[in-house]
DNA sequence: ACCTGAACACCGTTCAAGT
DNA sequence: ACCTGAACACCGTTCAAGT
C-alpha cells in the first residue's frame, strides 16, 4: 500500500505537464495533480511552495529546450531561427504562454533566461542600443507570444475557428455581408489556416522591420 | 430596505467593469460582483446566462468605442490609426484583452465586429488576397494583444520591471554579467520604458513589413 | 418578475496530527 | 521526513422556495 520511492518535485512536474497537455491550465489544479500521483493535496507542499513554484517549473523546463543560437549565422538569421524554436516548443505545451501572459509563471533559472539571452545577444549585433534592444524583443516577443494565445482563441480565427466548423457555420450566416463586408469575405480562409506557417509570416514580416531599422543606424 | 430600481444588465456591466478595474479579471468574482450592487450572486442569473456573458459584454463595450477609420486616409495609416486606438482602449481597460487571451471573452456584437471589418478592409485596400489578409490581420493582432498583455507582466520588461523596482534590484543582482551578459546589460533600461511608445515602435516595424509586401504584388 | 437560502462540486492553502 | 484530515475562505452554478 505504501508508495515505494517517495514524491520528488521531479516527478510533480512530469505529472503536471501530462495533466496540463490533456486537460489544460484549467484542468491543472493541485487536488487534481495529487489525485494523478496517488496522494493527497496536501503532500505536494513538502515539495514544493506553492502552485506558482509548478508553473514556473513547467516554464523553466520547456524554455531549457531552445537550443543555442549558431554564432555563426548572421544577427537576423539568429533571431528568426530562436524565435521559431521557441513558437514550436511553447505551441506544443500551451499551458506556458497562457501562464506566462497571465502571469501565473515567470521562469527565472539560468537555463530558460539563456535563450532571450541569446537573443539580446543577436539584438546588439545588430547595432540596436540599449533602449533600441529592449524595443526590439519587444517586438518580437509580443509576435511570438501574440501569435500563440490568439492561435487557441476564437479570435484572429474569430468566433469560432477551424476547431469547431459547426460554430463557424453559424457564425458565417450571422455575420452578414451588408454590415461586416470585408470580414465576412475573410471567414471563408480562417478554416484552412496553419496557425504555425502564419507565425512564420508574421515573424517575416517583423525581421524585415528591424533589418531596415538596423541599415539606418 | 428594498432596492428602488431593479437590477438590469447595465448595471451589471457598469459595476463589473469598475471591479475588474480595481481588482483585475481575478478580483471579478459573481459574488463579488453581486456584493457590490448590494444583491446575492444568484440575483445575477436573472439578467445575464453566466459569468462568460458578463466578459463577452465587458468587451462588446470597450470595442465599440474604437472610433471609425477615415475612409480618405491610405491603408497603412488607416491600419496604424485603428491598431494605436485598440491599444490605448484595451490598455485602460486591461481585462478585456485578458479575457480575449484566454478565451474567456469573446466578443461578437456587430458594434465589436466594426473595427475588425474596417481594418479588414483596409488590408483589403492595400492589395492582399484573402490569405494575405488572414496573415496580415493576425499579425497586426499578435503585436496589438502580445503587446499589452506582456506589458502587464514581469517578462519583456523581465523579471520585475518598473512596477516593481526593489524586486528588480534583486533580479539585477541575481542575473549575472558573467553568465547572461546581454540579458542583465539590459536590465538597466527596463524601468524606463513606456510601453505605449514600444508598442508605437513595433506597430511601426510591422506595417513596414506589410508595406513592403504589398508593394511586390 | 425578481430575489434568496441552501446546496453541489469545486479551488489554494494552513495547521495540527499522525507514521 | 513525509503524508493526512479537517478546516478556512473562497469559486460558478442549480434549484426549490419565497415575495
Amino acid at each position: 500500500m505504501a508508495r515505494r520511492e517517495p514524491l520528488t518535485r521531479e516527478k510533480i512536474l512530469d505529472a503536471a505537464l501530462e495533466i496540463a497537455g490533456a486537460e489544460g491550465l484549467d484542468g491543472l489544479s493541485m487536488r487534481r495533480l495529487a489525485k494523478a500521483l496517488g496522494v493527497e493535496a496536501m503532500a505536494l507542499y513538502n515539495h514544493v511552495a506553492n502552485k506558482a513554484e509548478i508553473l514556473d517549473g513547467l516554464a523553466d523546463r520547456v524554455f531549457a529546450q531552445v537550443p543555442r543560437a549558431d554564432p555563426g549565422q548572421e544577427w537576423h538569421e539568429r533571431v528568426r531561427t530562436m524565435a521559431h524554436a521557441m513558437y514550436r516548443l511553447l505551441s506544443k505545451h500551451p499551458v506556458v504562454p497562457r501562464a506566462v501572459v497571465t502571469d501565473q509563471a515567470n521562469p527565472r533559472t539560468l537555463a530558460a533566461l539563456r535563450p532571450i539571452d541569446d537573443m539580446v545577444g543577436a539584438l546588439f549585433e545588430a547595432g540596436f542600443d540599449d533602449n533600441g534592444v529592449r524595443r526590439a524583443l519587444g517586438t518580437v516577443n509580443s509576435v511570438i507570444y501574440g501569435s500563440l494565445v490568439l492561435s487557441t482563441v476564437g479570435f484572429d480565427r474569430p468566433l469560432g475557428g477551424s476547431a469547431d466548423p459547426e460554430q463557424l457555420d453559424v457564425i458565417i450566416r450571422t455575420v452578414n455581408p451588408e454590415t461586416l463586408p470585408h470580414f465576412s469575405r475573410l471567414l471563408k480562409v480562417l478554416p484552412g489556416s496553419d496557425p504555425e506557417q502564419d507565425f512564420s509570416w508574421a515573424l517575416d514580416r517583423v525581421i524585415g522591420g528591424l533589418i531596415a531599422e538596423s541599415e539606418r543606424l
